[in-house]
DNA sequence: GATTAAACGAGACGGTACGTCGGGTCTTGAA
DNA sequence: TTCAAGACCCGACGTACCGTCTCGTTTAATC
């Protein structure tokens, strides 16, 4: 059952919309009552993170083409359509709104996780010495991607591919400078 | 009147968050009644995003040192700070949670006036040649001040002066880096 | 509107009993939204206790006829009436239920006002020699009334006009019966 | 295990009052799981109705001293204790709960017996004749047990001994009274 | 001694009702 | 006109309790 209320939650959050997930809508829409929900999931809240995280955890795979740039840009055109989605956009929007109520551990970790999975490819950009040895990873890709996430959410500009691979490059170039 | 509400909304805002500030919290706060508050902004999320914009377009003064450089780090550091703040934090999750509900144009027009202002020091670094002329200004400060964002309100990691720095010179060497 | 949620209250007790009778049941009957009722009244229980006891305090006149037995005899018959309707029944019920939830003080005035109503039958008796001075009103009242609720609620047992004319024979004679 | 969960009941009975008196609390406090109450007992009342009635059968014998009003002091000075305790006035609120969901038959024909063996006191006073022949036991022991019932239950009146034998003797005297 | 029926522990679920909170509308009366 | 006051509608959240069902395990009586 689990997976089924999960389910409909995804299915609400994308044609409905963070508002519209109401708690009873989600069971209904799961033929489950809503009872059982609170019982399991205790607040809204932890309903939405649980749904959210669990599809977001298998949504995007690190690359390893042998080349940082080329990783990068494969990871992060992921990471944008991802982020481009109802329900990428939630998930961000579930994280901002975090302010107890949910244990935001779970949150905050889940970020960490997906932030060392990525920073990955510049470690071997490091060990190919296509990048130097004092590259800070945690930096670089927190520029990108926290770029990516305001873009998408904030400002709403566009977040085309070419935009993606000139953010990576300014980004990289700057790694890639010589420093004292 | 109009300041003494947005007063207490402020008020309650940094001392009870964003869920605790309630239309009739508000009202009692200013001494006013709540249908009087529902006149004048007709909902609660036009008073926060009136009262949170308010306070943050004095807050960040744009410098004019000389050198790129030294205008970000100053202006940076003044965003971090105030990102920190309740008022910040609070502003950026009313932000993200746009949609549907408050016309969010005014959010997204508040944003591009802070990063055309933020822009200008760029503009000036390339006019002193201190930037290559192909700089993107916007890309450069995108990736700055995201950062920030996200490290305040989504990762929880600390933000002090060194690390603005450092952000700031990675960005900037890939912005000097010159490119075909 | 207060009349209208109570008269809907009123009929839901008779036809469907207490049990049935919810407050989202009344709500809807009286044309109301639900937690208007919990405005107003705020738990269950008062609103029941209100809508019983206002329909019970025009219920029962006391009767003047010159001698004590009549009195008595139209009186209870009256009483043994209301309490066979299902809104008597309903009204004990609400009265022993009582416990914390609801202040009892309510119920208990309403019963000793009830009561010293009735007794003002005994004192004319006791004035006008029918009775013995030393006949205690209350005692008398009492045993009466006592039996006739009993018999309805708890036993079951039939009650009809000769029966609660023999009860009240019973008492008066014992009250009659002149005393050391 | 019958028992076990009977203590169990009449502790909570005693200590929370008819309302806290819930499956749940019974089960846990007898060391045993819900089902295994629901599987015996079915539902909820029929516990409570079991756990009361086991109690109150074996708490008042009736008194035989070779005098009517002796054995009635006797009795009902028994009788007015036990209503007086939590457990007394706890049976006499699920009798007056009756209406389906238990079966009240079983109610009836406790307070029937009851009742009956009552009667046998006024039965051997007539036999002695100390009452005439006409006596009703049945209404005699009404008024008096009936006044009690309420007194503590809806009145909440004090209910010492000597009230007791007032009532006694106001009902005593009525029976005595020669009658056409 | 093996087997099998009954009873129990465990846990999830359906269902009904209660009560609470907050957003938003409307009416009335007074300044 | 504006505002205070207060009632109301509406929808959602979360909680408590009743009662049912399923599964696995123990225990006990029977063959």
């Amino acid at each position: 059952m689990r997976r089924t209320v999960l389910a409909a939650t995804v299915d609400l959050l994308v044609s409905e919309g963070l508002q519209g997930t109401t708690v009873g809508a989600v069971a209904r829409a799961a033929g489950v009552h809503e009872t059982s929900v609170y019982r399991r999931w205790k607040t809204r809240e932890n309903l939405l993170a649980d749904a959210v995280f669990e599809h977001a955890n298998e949504a995007i795979p690190v690359p390893d083409t042998g080349r940082v740039r080329d990783d990068l840009v494969v990871f992060f055109g992921a990471v944008a359509r991802f982020l481009s989605s109802p329900l990428g956009r939630t998930l961000v929007q579930i994280s901002f709104a975090q302010q107890d109520g949910l244990d935001d551990d779970r949150i905050r970790a889940d970020w960490t996780t997906r932030m060392d999975r990525g920073e990955s490819m510049l470690r071997r950009g490091v060990e190919r010495g296509e990048l130097p040895v004092q590259t800070d990873p945690h930096l670089v890709l927190e520029a990108i991607s926290s770029s990516l996430i305001v873009r998408v959410l904030l400002t709403g500009e566009p977040l085309d591919e070419a935009v993606v691979a000139r953010l990576i490059d300014l980004v990289l170039d700057g790694a890639r400078t010589p420093r004292s």
